[in-house]
DNA sequence: ATGTAAATGTTATACGATTGACAATTTTAA
DNA sequence: TTAAAATTGTCAATCGTATAACATTTACAT
């Protein structure tokens, strides 16, 4: 591959006037800006980006960890961080942590070798102190991960009231939530504490399901099955749409109707969701705001990694009415 | 943050001698392996990867670039080769290129600029050119690059085949393709003749939908709805899921059953679709074997770059039967 | 023609790590 | 005790680029 030298030679000037050129400072003529670009052209020269970043510039990389892009939640959130990012001049490094506390450790480890610029953090397998010590800019996508960090998120409290008006509101009596187990820094906590201090206001009482985040679409739609044939709860509050679309799927093969039988909310509201299941009533993230205000911080925190930065940044939540609720 | 000198230092040794244990050559007592280990880990110290890979070491980052994440298929696909290649020690820097030709360009450059040991590429707005100079290790998925570059793909032919058999066996008489628009190398169109085929051996004719693979699913709804209001196919091969589930939608929204009205058979089958569309007749495409060969081709061409492979790895497909389909 | 400004070249250093050559020290074995 | 082997250090070059300092050449205006 072409380097600094190989273009010098053939445009006939020195290496440090391609530098010159290349980073536009000091005088130069129209000429030899010509010769050297028709040259970069002809060996078709990219400047070694290892070589820049060691030498001090920046590495123009982002770190995005996220628990995996196959859920659409994610991929929708991948796609518009990459989108964003892409437009400012940045490229990212996807790192699938899974549910895998090691894995995420060795990407930060692996972040931290490439001297990647920033890093947006949204799976949390790892406690406080790993993300401390990793002395880069850090945001964090809807968890607490340390006094420094700040967590961009949706309105979950907010989100889990609108579940509960909503299906109140639908006329449901005998109200289940099923959300991913609670850890303690989880946001699906606020969504569950929403629902509640909503319920508890009319007096409502409910039931919890944990199922957690990682278990596969089959055992959490057995999980589901065993809950429905019950035929106990009217109303069904689900703290993401896969969850929810499984309800659907279970409650059809029970012979269940939706919402005649059991009212249905779910939460994330992606485009895709949007797309193939507008039946669903679920509570919309602002994906695209959430990342744009993510990229925002990170990109103040690179400018200057002692900037003072808000601990929490949320961002309201929208109902979208389809038809799993009256 | 900390670098190899300050490692030294505080272990009380040479900076060649930390280098050594690193790198584990030369000869070295346990104790000062010991004390450089702890010096590291005191200070959380990376070997700047920059720095190495300058000095003729490999980046283990290699490109990916695709059409986008957000859709489950290129979601499942990136999923797999995150999780395949760090098991392996790469990283990958994700490419989403869209639809958009100079989003390609510029990310091929940056790749080039960012030394990635290598590129596999699954989206194609640039023509054979582009991808010739590069001078990259480069792996293609489903489509014709350049004369060097291996392509992997599923069986699209015989995918194409079988839905035609399905779609025949299941009773339907007026049958229907719905598919991307053709471009010369695209592999919607091995798909499109596989179906061709075998419908000719039947003496049977069907119509042909072109549907831009970029159109929003609202444009493609419009579409399907007019197509489907005619009520004159009884047969519909979609050559992806998505389009499937659109039809199911708008088929049920003009009171019409599938199967009963009208049969249905997709392509790709995701775990996504199995997971949350089981009942949809579909294409398997093994996705898992895929990025396998495709990994395996690439790393086989980083560590040689002119070891000779095949052109085409084709991987068979496996058809899902669900009840969009007798 | 002369002075000034613009354009380019020369040279050196730095970024952080790798690596080879060689010297110096320590350990081990006979 | 001594020679051989193992360990560690010193020094320098290198990867490709950036950049500062300074020297030199060229162009242009007066």
């Amino acid at each position: 591959m072409a380097t600094l030298d190989d273009i010098a030679k053939l445009a006939g000037v020195s290496a440090t006037t391609v530098s010159r050129v290349i980073n536009n400072y000091g005088s130069l003529s129209e000429k030899t800006k010509t010769k050297v670009f028709e040259a970069m052209r002809e060996l078709n020269y990219q400047p070694n980006s290892l070589a820049r970043s060691l030498k001090g510039k920046k590495t123009q990389l982002i770190g995005v960890i996220l628990p995996g892009v196959s859920n659409p939640f994610f991929g929708q959130m991948v796609q518009e961080i990459e989108d964003q990012l892409f437009k400012k001049g940045f490229r990212i490094i996807l790192c699938n942590a899974g549910s895998d506390a090691e894995k995420e450790r060795d990407y930060l480890r692996m972040l931290m070798a490439n001297r990647v610029d920033g890093i947006i953090a949204g799976s949390h397998n790892l406690g406080i102190e790993e993300y401390q010590k990793v002395g880069l800019p850090i945001i964090s996508f809807d968890r607490y991960l340390s006094d420094e960090i700040p967590i961009v998120s949706s309105d979950n409290y907010h989100g889990g009231q609108l579940a509960a008006q909503t299906l109140m509101r639908s006329g449901s009596k005998k109200l289940q939530i099923i959300t991913g187990a609670n850890r303690p820094n989880s946001p699906t906590n606020a969504r569950l504490t929403g629902f509640k201090d909503e319920l508890a206001k009319s007096d409502l009482d409910f039931d919890i399901m944990e199922i957690s985040f990682s278990a596969t679409p089959n055992i959490k739609g057995l999980k589901i099955k065993e809950l429905l044939s019950k035929r106990e709860v009217d109303g069904i509050f689900c703290t993401d749409d896969l969850t929810a679309l499984l309800v659907m799927q279970q409650a059809k093969a029970l012979g269940m109707r939706v919402p005649e039988d059991v009212k249905l909310v779910g939460y994330d509201g992606t485009n895709f969701v949007q797309s193939y299941h507008p039946e669903l009533t679920t509570v919309m993230q602002p994906i695209s705001d959430i990342v744009m205000v993510m990229i925002d911080l990170l990109l103040k925190r690179i400018d200057d990694h002692d900037c003072e930065l808000e601990d929490n940044y949320v961002l309201p939540v929208k109902l979208i009415t389809g038809e799993t609720t009256v």
